[in-house]
RNA sequence: GCGAGAGUGGCGGAAUGGCAGACGCGCUGGACUUAGGAUCCAGUGUCUUCGGACGUGAGGGUUCAAGUCCCUCCUCUCGCACCA
C-alpha cells in the first residue's frame, strides 16, 4: 500500500490546492516521521547482543558515522547549530542507499559547567534543567527528520551511563605505563614485578623491605590515574581548578573569562605524558584535516635535545638542564632556575660572594637568600595575567652561586627568573644568549657576556642569531655544521657521564577533578589514614547524592589564596560511608571532588554501539565490528567523525588518551577512536550596534541606501557568531513555520563548502523552497493533486544530463560537496522543467532518489506518490551508465595565444589533425591571426586548440 | 613573534593548469493577478566606437595556456605564544 499525505487547506485562495508550501511540508514531515519511527526505518542492527540481527548485518559493508554530541543548552537551538547533524544524516541517508549498514546516533553531553550554570542562575536543580533542555534540544532536532537510531541516544548524565565512566576511571586508576613495553598494563602486574625482584625499586631496597605504607605510596605514585600536589590552575571566579586546555592565551579561564592563578593544590591527574610519543606518532595514520594535526603535534611539543649536567661550586648539588642546543654549550655565560625550582631550597648561600656585584644583581638585598625569597615570592603571587601584561620583559636576581661549563670549566652565575617555567624540561636553563632571543635579552639586562657559537651570516645586524651556521668557538667542534655539532656534543657529554640525549615533551599531565557538582563522582574513598582506595567494581555506580544546595563555592576572582571547597563536601551524609572492601566494615570518606566536563565525552562513541549492555561498556564483538581495524595497517576507529574545530587539543586529545589506555588493556580492538575527522565550519550572521554601542534584534533592521537602519535610526553592521549576545539568532522554528524542515535542510547544505564558515542570510532560504516546489510540481499537478508524470522515456540529451547528473551527485555526496550536488540537481530540475509537459518517470524517479539524503520527507512522500510502498531509505542510489556519460560531440574552444576566438561542435573521438585543421579554418581564429604567421597550435583533442601566433 | 588557512560580481559561492563567475540570493524587465513579500519567463562582471578590450587582493615569474603552480608583498581568519 502507498501512503500519501493529503492536501493541505490552503489558507489562500488564489494559491493551488496542491502546492509545496510550509504547511504540506509540515504534515509530510510529521507523516514521515512518524512512519520512521513506527517502523524502526533507522535502527542499525548488531552483529550480536541485544540489538543484534546478524542476518540483516551480512554482506553489507558497515558505515559508522559520528557527530560531536552537543551540550544540552538552556536556550535553545539556533540554525547554526544543526549543521553538522544535517551533514552527517545527508552522509549517512546515501551510504544507506548505497548499501551500507549505517550507524548514526545522537547522545548529549549533559555534565559540566554551562548545565550547572545554567541551574544555578534558574535555580533550578541540575538534573532538572538537565532534562528539560534535553527534551527541548530533542523537539527541535527531531523536527529535522534525522535518521537517528533513536536506541542509542544515551545521555552522559544517565545514572547506567556514568556508572561506566566511573568503570573505565577504575581501569585507568588500576593501570601502570610500561615503558619497556610501551603501553599500559594492569597495577597487579607492577607489583608482582616489584615482589619479583623484576623491577628495582627507587631507592634499591628490596620490595619486601618496605613498608606497606611504602609500597602502596609507590604503587599509588605510578597509576595512571593519580593524586598530586602540583601547582594547578586555579580559578576563584569560578570556584575550581581547570585543566591546561581549558586556560585561554591570557591566563583566563575559557568559561566566564576570570583570572586563572597558579597554586600548589592537592588534585587527581591523567598519566597522558605517558602516552605522548604514541598520541604524536599515531596522528599519521589518521584520516584528519592536517591543519587539526598539527596543532595535536604542536601541543605535544615534542623536541629532541639533550639533558646536561652543571656542577655547582663548591657544593656537591648539580643542575640539570635540558637543550635542543648542546652544540652552543661553549656560548652558554649564566644559568637560570625557575622560581619554584626545588634546587632553591638548599642551594642559596647566606651572603654574596666576594667582589663587586651590579645592583640589578642583588636587587639590592643584603644576603642572595633574601633577595631569592623575594623574587620567589613575588613569583608566586603573580597570576597568569599578569605574568601576560609584564610581557616579555625580563627579571631575575642572582642565587650568589655559580655553577660549571662541563665544556670548558669556566665559572656561570646562576640567576633566578621567571622566564623560566618549571614545568617544561628540568624547570633550569644553561643560557646562551648568542643564540637564545630570550636569553639575549636577559643578558642585555643584566650585563651578562656573549660567546657566539655559530657564524651568523654576513650583514646580520646583531642580537642572538638562532639560525644555522659554522660552529667557531666551540672547541673541537669549529667549522661543522649544526646537525653534526648536536652529534657529537651530545656524544661528548654521553661519554663523560655529563649528560645524555634527551626527549621533552610540552604536553603535561591532565588535571581531572574539579570542584563542582554537576559531574561524574569519583569511585574513590579515603580510609582514616587519609589514603585513597578504590570502590570495588560491584559496588558501582557511586551515584550523585540529591542535595538542595549544589552552588559551587565562588571567590573573588584575585582572592589566590582561597581554598577549593567541593560542593559534595556539604553531602555529609553521602561523604562518610560503611563499606566493607574485603577487609569488613570500616568508615570511610567519599572522594568530593568530581570529574570534568570530558569526561563522559572520552568513551560515548563506544556506548553508542552497545547501549544497553549492563555486563560491560560495549561487548567487544560489537566493538570489533563497527570500530576495529579495517586492515593490517588500518588502526581502526569511528569512520567519519564531524564537528567543530574547537575541540583540537581538548576532547579529541582526551578521547584519544582514554581509547589507548582501553586498547593496552584489551577492551577494545580499535587504536584510536575517530579514524576520520571533519570540522565543519560556523553558520555566523551580521549582527548590529546602534549609537550607544548596543546590539538590537537582527531581525528588525532594514536596509537601505546603503546603510542600515533601526527603528528609523542609523546602525553599524558587524559580522560574528550566531548567538543571544549579538540579538542575532534565527531559530530553526521560525525556518520551520515558513519553509519547512527539508527547505532548511537544503539551505544549509547548499550555502558553501561544509568546512568553511558562513553568513546566515534568511532572505536566501527561499531559493531551496523554490527548488523543492520545481520538484513537487514536476510529479504533482499543484491544481488536482494528481500524479502526472510520461512513461516515455526521456530524449538523449536529458537522458545524458541526468546519467551526467548521477555521476557527479554521487561523488560530491561521497566528498561531503553538498553544495555542489545541490546545484547540479537544480540544474537537471531546470532542464526537466524547461522541456515542457510531463517529465519522464525515470528522470523524476531518479531525482527523487538523488534528493532522498538532503530533503527526506519529500523524497519519502513523492516516492510514494509515485507509487512505491516502501520507505526509499533503504532503495538503492541512482547508479550512471558509463556509456552515456560518453558524449558524441563536445564543444571545442579555439584559442588563439590562449584567448578564445571561437568554438566548434566535434566528434569526441576526433583526431589531432582534424580538428588542428577544422580550427585554423574557423573564422574567428582567422580574424584573430590577421595572416600573422602561426608559430606552433597546440591541440587537445577533442576539447581545445590553441593556435600561437609569431 | 611563530605556525596554518583564506582573499573571485551587489551577496553566498562554482571552476582534474584548458571557455572565470555553475547554482542560489538580490536586482531589472515581462507574464499571471483586485493585490503580491506568491508563482512563472527573460536578463544581469566592468567598459565599449559593438570589432572588441579589461577582469579572480598587489607586483613579478613559469607555461602555448594561470583564479589554479613558484617568488615577494598586503589584508583577513584561526591556532600557539618566554616550551630552552
Amino acid at each position: 500500500m502507498t501512503e500519501t499525505v493529503t492536501a493541505a487547506q490552503p489558507s489562500d485562495n488564489a494559491a493551488p490546492a496542491h502546492r509545496y508550501n510550509a504547511e504540506l511540508a509540515a504534515r509530510i514531515e510529521q507523516h514521515w516521521q512518524e512512519r520512521w519511527d513506527r517502523e524502526g526505518t533507522f535502527e542499525a542492527p548488531n552483529p550480536s547482543g541485544p540489538m543484534g540481527e546478524p542476518d540483516k548485518v551480512g554482506g553489507r559493508p558497515k558505515l559508522y558515522v559520528l557527530d560531536m554530541f552537543p551540550y544540552p543548552s538552556g536556550s535553545g537551538l539556533h540554525v547554526g547549530h544543526p549543521l553538522g547533524y544535517i551533514a552527517t544524516d545527508v552522509f549517512g541517508r546515501y551510504k544507506r542507499m548505497t548499501g551500507h549498514n549505517v550507524l548514526h546516533a545522537l547522545g548529549y553531553d549533559a555534565f559540566g559547567l554551562p548545565a550547572e550554570q545554567y541551574a544555578v542562575q534558574t535555580g533550578t536543580h541540575p538534573r532538572v534543567t538537565t532534562e528539560a533542555n534535553v527534551a527541548n534540544m530533542r523537539r527541535q532536532l527531531g523536527r529535522l527528520g534525522l535518521a537517528h537510531d533513536k536506541r542509542r541516544s544515551v545521555a552522559t548524565t544517565d545514572v547506567e551511563f556514568y556508572k561506566w565512566t566511573q568503570w573505565i576511571f577504575l581501569q585507568i586508576y588500576n593501570s601502570w605505563y610500561d615503558e619497556e613495553l610501551q603501553r599500559a598494563r594492569p597495577i597487579d602486574t607492577l607489583t608482582e614485578a616489584y615482589a619479583a625482584g623484576n623491577k628495582a625499586t627507587p631507592d634499591g631496597r628490596p620490595w619486601e623491605l618496605l613498608t606497606q605504607a611504602e609500597q602502596h605510596d609507590l604503587i599509588d605514585g605510578a597509576r595512571l590515574a593519580y593524586i598530586s600536589q602540583a601547582p594547578v590552575n586555579w580559578c576563584p571566579g569560578l570556584g575550581t581548578v581547570l585543566a591546561n586546555e581549558e586556560v585561554t592565551a591570557d591566563g583566563r579561564s575559557e568559561r566566564g573569562n576570570f583570572p586563572v592563578h597558579k597554586r600548589n593544590l592537592r588534585q587527581w591527574m591523567m598519566r597522558i605524558t605517558a602516552y605522548s610519543e604514541r598520541l604524536l606518532a599515531d596522528l599519521d595514520r589518521l584520516d584528519w584535516p592536517e591543519p587539526i594535526k598539527l596543532m595535536q603535534r604542536n601541543w605535544i611539543g615534542r623536541s629532541e635535545g639533550a639533558l646536561v649536567r652543571f656542577a655547582l661550586a663548591g657544593s656537591a648539588e648539580q643542575v640539570e638542564v635540558f637543550t635542543t642546543r648542546p652544540d652552543t654549550l661553549f656560548g652558554a655565560t649564566y644559568m637560570v632556575l625557575a622560581p619554584e625550582h626545588p634546587l632553591l631550597d638548599s642551594i642559596v648561600p647566606d651572603a654574596w660572594p666576594a667582589g663587586d656585584l651590579p645592583p640589578s644583581w642583588t636587587s639590592g638585598a643584603a644576603t642572595p637568600a633574601e633577595a631569592v625569597a623575594a623574587y620567589r615570592r613575588a613569583a608566586g603571587v603573580k597570576s597568569d595575567v599578569e605574568r601576560q601584561v609584564d610581557s616579555r620583559e625580563k627579571t631575575g636576581v642572582f642565587t650568589g652561586v655559580y655553577a660549571v661549563n662541563p665544556a670548558d670549566g669556566r665559572e656561570l652565575p646562576v640567576f633566578v627568573a621567571d622566564y623560566v617555567l618549571m614545568g617544561y624540561g628540568t624547570g633550569a636553563i644553561m643560557a646562551v644568549p648568542a643564540e637564545d632571543e630570550r636569553d639575549w635579552a636577559f643578558a642585555d639586562a643584566f650585563g651578562l657576556p656573549v660567546i657566539r657559537t655559530v657564524a651568523p651570516p654576513e650583514g646580520f645586524s646583531g642580537g642572538a642569531y638562532t639560525g644555522s651556521g659554522p660552529s667557531i668557538n666551540s672547541g673541537f667542534l669549529d667549522g661543522l655544521q649544526m646537525p653534526e655539532t648536536k652529534r657529537l656534543m651530545t656524544e661528548w657529554l654521553t661519554e663523560r657521564g655529563l649528560g645524555e640525549a634527551r626527549v621533552t615533551f610540552k604536553l603535561r599531565d591532565w588535571l581531572f577533578s574539579r570542584q563542582r557538582y554537576w559531574g561524574e563522582p569519583f569511585p574513590i574513598v579515603y580510609d582514616e589514614s587519609g589514603r585513597a582506595l578504590p570502590v570495588p567494581e560491584e559496588m558501582l555506580p557511586v551515584e550523585l547524592p540529591d542535595v538542595d544546595d549544589y552552588s559551587p563555592r565562588t571567590f573573588a576572582p584575585d582572592d589566590y589564596t582561597s581554598e577549593p571547597e567541593p560542593p559534595l563536601g556539604r553531602a555529609q551524609d553521602w561523604v562518610n560511608v560503611t563499606l566493607d572492601l574485603g577487609d569488613g566494615p570500616k568508615p570511610y570518606r567519599r572522594e568530593t571532588n568530581t570529574m570534568p566536563q570530558w569526561a563522559g565525552s572520552c568513551w560515548y562513541e563506544l556506548r553508542y554501539l552497545d547501549p544497553t549492555n549492563t555486563e560491560r561498556f560495549v561487548d567487544p564483538d560489537v566493538e570489533r565490528y563497527w570500530m576495529g581495524p579495517k586492515s593490517e595497517t588500518h588502526i581502526g576507529g569511528v569512520d567519519l567523525y564531524v564537528g567543530g574545530a574547537e575541540h583540537a587539543v581538548l576532547h579529541l586529545l582526551y578521547s584519544r588518551f582514554w581509547h589507548k589506555v582501553l586498547f593496552d588493556l584489551g577492551f577494545v580492538s580499535s587504536g584510536e577512536p575517530f579514524h576520520g575527522l571533519f570540522n565543519q565550519g560556523y553558520i555566523q550572521a551580521y549582527a548590529y550596534v546602534d549609537a550607544r554601542g548596543v546590539y538590537v534584534p537582527a531581525e528588525r533592521v532594514e536596509e537601505r541606501d546603503g546603510g542600515y537602519f533601526y527603528e528609523g535610526e542609523p546602525v553599524r553592521r558587524e559580522y560574528g557568531k550566531m548567538g543571544k549576545s549579538l540579538r542575532n539568532a534565527v531559530t530553526p522554528d521560525d525556518m520551520f513555520a515558513e519553509y519547512g524542515a527539508d527547505t532548511l535542510r537544503l539551505y544549509e547544505m547548499s550555502m558553501g563548502p561544509l568546512e568553511s564558515s558562513r553568513p546566515w542570510d534568511t532572505r536566501a532560504v527561499v531559493g531551496s523552497y523554490r527548488f523543492l516546489q520545481r520538484v513537487w510540481r514536476m510529479v504533482v499537478d499543484e491544481e488536482t493533486g494528481a500524479v502526472r508524470v510520461s512513461e516515455e522515456a526521456p530524449t538523449d540529451e536529458l537522458n545524458r544530463l541526468l546519467h551526467k547528473t548521477i555521476d557527479g551527485v554521487r561523488s560530491d555526496f561521497g566528498d561531503l560537496k553538498f553544495n555542489t550536488s545541490v546545484a547540479k540537481l537544480i540544474e537537471l530540475t531546470n532542464a526537466v522543467t524547461k522541456a515542457g509537459g510531463p517529465a519522464p518517470r525515470v528522470v523524476v524517479e531518479a531525482v527523487v532518489l538523488m534528493l532522498a539524503p538532503l530533503a527526506p520527507h519529500t523524497a519519502e512522500e513523492l516516492w510514494s506518490r509515485l507509487g512505491h510502498g516502501e520507505t526509499l531509505a533503504y532503495e538503492a542510489f541512482p547508479v550512471a551508465d558509463p556509456a552515456l556519460l560518453v558524449e558524441d560531440t563536445v564543444t571545442c574552444v579555439v584559442q588563439v595565444g590562449g584567448k578564445v576566438r571561437d568554438r566548434l561542435e566535434v566528434p569526441a573521438g576526433i583526431g589531432e589533425d582534424e580538428l588542428r585543421a577544422l580550427a585554423l579554418a574557423t573564422p574567428g581564429a582567422q580574424r584573430a591571426l590577421e595572416g600573422r604567421e602561426v608559430r606552433t597550435v597546440v591541440v587537445r583533442p577533442p576539447r581545445l586548440v590553441n593556435i600561437v601566433p609569431v
